[in-house]
DNA sequence: ATGTCACATTGACACATTTCAATTTGACGC
DNA sequence: GCGTCAAATTGAAATGTGTCAATGTGACAT
């Protein structure tokens, strides 16, 4: 159940369609938050508050530097969250995503 | 945002631990309701609240036979979340999923 | 040290979600 | 028809989520 609970919050924050499109800018490099805002109509303590949530889940990565926090994909996150998806939906009694290792083979790039 | 609507519905479905497990225990094989009741401590009706969610975001097909309705995956849905997985969190610069038709392959066992 | 800039946190509100007990619907057997 | 079984729907309560204005914090420049 952990191992679900661990998996689905990384769902549950891309659940929303706003963090889904901050991850999508992300996808193409780091950004800082005074950036993603630009993109955005939403107040500066909205998008702190799903910048936290993509964070918490481990999405994202953010790093300070002097009075800007850039934001950053973390790719261990979202393999693991490929193969996670890869597992629960795929057959397990003859699919070679049964070991869960192989599954996202041609999918996930850092690999 | 259409686009993003649509997707993060499944990522919403998915937000749930309890439907992840559902997705999982799917993904062997139809399975009617009552099946997947037995294996939950929830009530029958937490349970066909939980599946509607599934069914209108496209994960889950129902089918109905007689006083049963079955439950099944739907490898469309699974295979275009893939992509819109896979989309978000790859760089649209230099990356072969750039155009969106091959970004799964070998991930995405319909095709 | 003071002001300003970038971002986080707090408090409050509206709205959505999860859950269950109770009820309804639809299908089957008698 | 009538009772029964499987599943969906309804109503209600508790909890969670998205949002903003206001405020707090930490870093830099002067």
């Amino acid at each position: 159940m952990d191992y679900y609970m661990e998996n689905t919050k990384v769902f549950k924050a891309l659940g929303d369609p706003k963090r889904a499109m901050i991850v999508d800018m992300l996808s193409c490099g780091e950004l800082c938050a005074c950036n993603i805002l630009e993109k955005f109509e939403m107040s500066q303590s909205t998008l702190s508050h799903h910048m936290k949530i993509l964070c918490e889940c481990g999405l994202v990565k953010g790093r300070n530097e002097g009075k800007w926090t850039y934001y950053s994909l973390n790719d261990d996150t979202i393999g693991k969250t490929k193969q996670f998806f890869c597992a629960i939906t795929s057959d397990k009694e003859d699919c070679i995503c049964r070991d869960n290792t192989n599954c996202c083979r041609g999918c996930n790039e850092n690999e």
